[in-house]
DNA sequence: ACGATGGCTGGGAGCGCTTCCAGCGACAGT
DNA sequence: ACTGTCGCTGGAAGCGCTCCCAGCCATCGT
């Protein structure tokens, strides 16, 4: 068995001494800088070694001026918010892209002014080295909060009317497109679009991408309901939609649970999917497979979004050049289409 | 509109001097210690505001050896896993208890070895102040890591075979008793158990619960099956029991994943519920009330889980007498019983 | 033989804060 | 007048690290 914890952990001022070298070369050894003989290192990393040495991240922060830490803000603290797997996703590839870094994941909940205020603080007090921030509206405050911390910031997904520096966003136009080309494909022609809220970047590009398919395919638009992302706002459009054009014969839903709600309604009036009527979402965030039938649907990656912001926050962060990303989807077929 | 971010944030001399009182006197006010004068204190204040001061968060944890970040290990890195709506809930009560305070929160997956390696270099590295566990097995390493740093740990249940000094858990013979004593209540005799993995205290605790109701009513259990937490799970262990125990008017479910499963099969069976078969829950974590019929299941507040752990950690750094604490759980009626 | 190079070294000055402590004047008690 | 208290003050020594820089010795070219 190892040895208990010490009281106290030794210094590199103890490990010097006991390697019989200067504090500074001890220094270089641990941070393997050049200038170092052979006989330094050995004598430093013996002393290491032996006394458990590991360095003290808070005086390397002071002194480096880099706290080794990143934050993730989240505008939404609300539990059946953030309860939605899409932070997990991102957690998950943010702390993917960690791993093999010596950066640490602070995760902020930010939705209420108090949680806004702490973070507006952390930022000023050089708590953190960059922020990750997702899902902002247009009008978020915390754009602004970030933007006159002056910190590194790269945003998921793009807010509305506000090009950040940088950020990572999925091709929802692309993938819309996808989608639409895909139905025009099975000879479908009256497509309507379930729309996300229009004042969502996500949900304005993905409608884009459906009218710009359209449009090249020569058709029309054969109609279009905005919804809010929601299971229940997807079935409020669908029914909308087929009571004004009930020869309708494909919907392209700007995203699953939207396609969900649609899925049950067209049950609910009779017409089969794909016969009647073929369904196409977006996300693919698990929903679509437990959908009857299961869903045709764009898929993004989330965990890779994830990943993406971190490595160009840390990109940033070192003071490289680096430019925005976006991540391609691309349409995984199930029976709904 | 404000000014734009200083290139470099003022620091405690520059407030001393701009004051015209020493740097001691600055930081006396910005700490509100005693010992100042009405006239320093003035100066001070007027000084910070106009300079837009804020004190450096890096340098503070140095000298006061207090990094004011408190970790939650998180021993899933599955996405599947950490998806899970518990650790979003439990991350919310954290998060709330935190609100109020000069502490952050960092998110540590800790599953693979790597993400080990790393939060074991975080804790010995002094990285943060203290550390919140939650959903430990028994034998996982990080209990062992967590005891040498030597750093304070609040657990969030208590992992089999180990009591840790300071944990906060929810009623789980309580809850489970309560759950049988209903279906006691409610006439049935012949109640069965499907139990979550016997080798998780949460598991055991709840099949004891069950235990000493039937006992205590005088009635014997009726036959049990072991399930693995998942809606699969339920199912299986149902349809074992089915085999076994055709005559069962009862069944208690170690968590509502599992009687949903159950539900699943007894309806496949033509049993009705609660009609024939009464079933009751654990957990109440939204599935309950999608399932069909809605579940009467144990309450347990995770979010309150969460800010307990968290509220007690926070006395322990501080280095107060706290011990343990047992959260209560409650019964919630809905149709399956 | 000479200076020029160049790898390695330790001293020391930070990083920005807290906190101990000696010292100060003012004021009360004798 | 002298001591003792007490509230307030600034100097200075940390906290544990990084990193610049002057200085050292060998080696090299001429």
């Amino acid at each position: 068995m190892a040895a208990v914890a010490p009281r106290r952990q030794p210094t590199l001022d103890e490990v010097a001494e006991r390697a019989g070298v200067s504090r500074s070369a001890a220094s270089r050894v641990i941070n393997n800088a050049p200038h170092v003989s052979r006989a330094t290192r050995d004598a430093v990393e013996k002393a290491v070694k032996e006394l458990g040495y590991l360095p003290n991240r808070t005086a390397r922060a002071l002194a480096t001026r880099q706290t080794g830490i990143v934050a993730l803000a989240v505008p939404d603290d609300d539990p059946q918010l953030f309860a939605d797997p899409f932070f997990a996703q991102v957690i998950v590839g943010v702390s993917a892209a960690l791993e093999d870094t010596d950066l640490h994941l602070l995760l902020c909940l930010a939705s209420s002014g108090r949680g806004r205020a702490r973070l507006t603080k952390l930022l000023q007090t050089r708590g953190v080295d960059g922020i990750l921030l997702v899902a902002l509206r247009g009008d978020d405050p915390l754009t602004d909060i970030v933007r006159r911390a002056g910190v590194p910031a790269v945003y998921g997904g793009r807010p509305l009317h506000f090009e950040p520096e940088w950020y990572v966003d999925s091709d929802n136009v692309g993938g819309a497109r996808l989608a639409t080309e895909h139905l025009i494909g099975l000879g479908r022609t009256r497509i309507v679009s379930i729309t996300g809220q229009m004042c969502t970047e996500a949900g304005a590009a993905r409608h884009r991408g459906y009218r710009e398919a359209m449009v090249i395919a020569g058709l029309s638009p054969h109609g279009t309901a905005e919804g809010d992302f929601t299971e229940a706002g997807g079935a409020a459009a669908m029914k909308t939609l087929l009571d004004e054009h009930p020869d309708l014969d494909a919907v392209f839903a700007a995203n699953d649970n939207m396609a969900a709600g649609a899925l049950r309604v067209l049950g609910g009036s009779g017409r089969s999917v794909p016969g009647d009527v073929a369904v196409v979402g977006f996300d693919d965030l698990g929903i679509a497979e437990r959908t009857e039938p299961p869903l045709t649907t764009v898929h993004q990656s989330i965990q890779g979004l994830g990943k993406e912001m971190t490595r160009l926050l840390i990109g940033v962060i070192a003071g490289q050049e680096r430019s925005s990303i976006i991540l391609p989807t691309r349409l995984v077929l199930r029976e709904s289409a």
